[in-house]
DNA sequence: ACCTGAACACCGTTCAAGT
DNA sequence: ACCTGAACACCGTTCAAGT
């Protein structure tokens, strides 16, 4: 408790003499205030991120923060906003190496576990039930739809392909976004650990291998 | 704000002249809080669960439930608890009807989704962060297992009829489990609105049917 | 034995005031 | 235009004191 203090004190204070100050945070606040969020979700967890240890983080008042997002909420959205992004690019990253369609949507789907263990806490914060109103989100919605349409695509080819049944591409896609979600969640939240102790990724290949099994063409 | 002071005045306060006291809350505290908690779930959503505000609807001194409950946490322990018991119930509940296994296993799925959408906000706490480490709250762990060994019993039923293939059973109910988990998470997290506008009963039969496209054996 | 009141260190948010 | 300080109404948790 007073150690709490005096960190946070020692942060926020005034800068040391000696070191000048940077000119009253010229214009990128937005994006250091941010990255501190970012800090924050990845060593103190979605529950440990709070607007005043951002600011703080920041080197900044507690107040600073609202002339750049709206409320807490706001923070968070844009927190899960760059965890999509990241997803995103991880996903499209490790099919790029595929050769063949069924190949590069194994590959979405392990990509997509294996973003959610090593960063439980962000995917935490990206399906949090503080941002999960699209409406007022619109640039983490379409974050979001473009992490599914990675999936939507690869199905597509893959019918083209004549490797995968027939059928809308997007329901299909919600069966797998099902299966690799319910993984991902369900190690992200810890249920699996005695029950099945066996390696995440083994257990990542056997579940999308099930699925397969009920999408793949059979000859 | 001035509102809910009063409002939390008014509860909390003595007893309005004329209607006894109940005798010092005659020793069924920790169910009158659990109640209360279980209420305040419902109706204000996980985030407006607080230990002071469950406090007050019991009608108790913010201190009080410390008697009971070693921390908030062990609280929402407890909820999720309550929460494992009543989806095992609905779960047996919709099996019992059902001739064949594979429409059985088909109904725990359906009956899992069914008890999210219906109650979102227990279905959170039941898999939140807080509770998530099931050494510390073992009874909790035990109800959680129970849900989960109904799907692996009518698995093990479907495999004796012949009507699954072969394979550890606990490995095919990890892939059904995290199937319908992942559809639940994501309609309670409300990821699915404008993507897939369809009703959620129908997308729990698609998108179980695809597993289980996956999993019957063909002959 | 069981509960209350008051206290402490936190929060999110607002708003007048400073530069 | 952008940030700070102080304030307000909350929290979780502890602890002496009451019945």
């Amino acid at each position: 408790m007073t150690k709490r203090i005096l960190s946070s004190r020692a942060r926020r204070g005034r800068p040391q003499t000696g070191r000048p100050r940077a000119p009253y945070h010229h214009g990128n606040l937005r994006e250091a205030i941010l990255q501190a969020a970012l800090r924050l979700v990845e060593t103190v967890g979605p529950g440990g991120i709070t607007l005043r240890a951002t600011a703080r983080l920041a080197g900044v008042s507690q107040a600073a923060p609202y002339r750049h997002f709206a409320s807490k909420e706001a923070l968070l959205a844009a927190v899960a906003e760059e965890g999509f992004r990241a997803l995103t690019a991880m996903q499209r990253d490790s099919a790029r190496h595929q050769g063949d369609p069924i190949e590069r949507f194994q590959a979405l789907g392990l990509a997509y576990i294996g973003f959610a263990s090593s960063h439980p806490s962000h995917f935490r914060v990206m399906f949090a039930p503080e941002v999960a109103d699209k409406v007022a989100y619109p640039t983490l919605a379409k974050a979001a739809a473009e992490a599914f349409g990675l999936l939507v695509d690869v199905i597509a080819e893959c019918q083209r392909a004549g490797k995968v049944k027939e059928g809308d591409p997007k329901e299909l896609a919600l069966a797998a976004w099902s299966v690799v979600h319910g993984l991902s969640a369900l190690v992200v939240d810890r249920q699996l650990s005695e029950l099945y102790p066996v390696k995440i990724e083994e257990m990542a290949r056997s579940v999308t291998q099930r699925l397969l099994d009920g999408l793949v063409l059979r000859p």
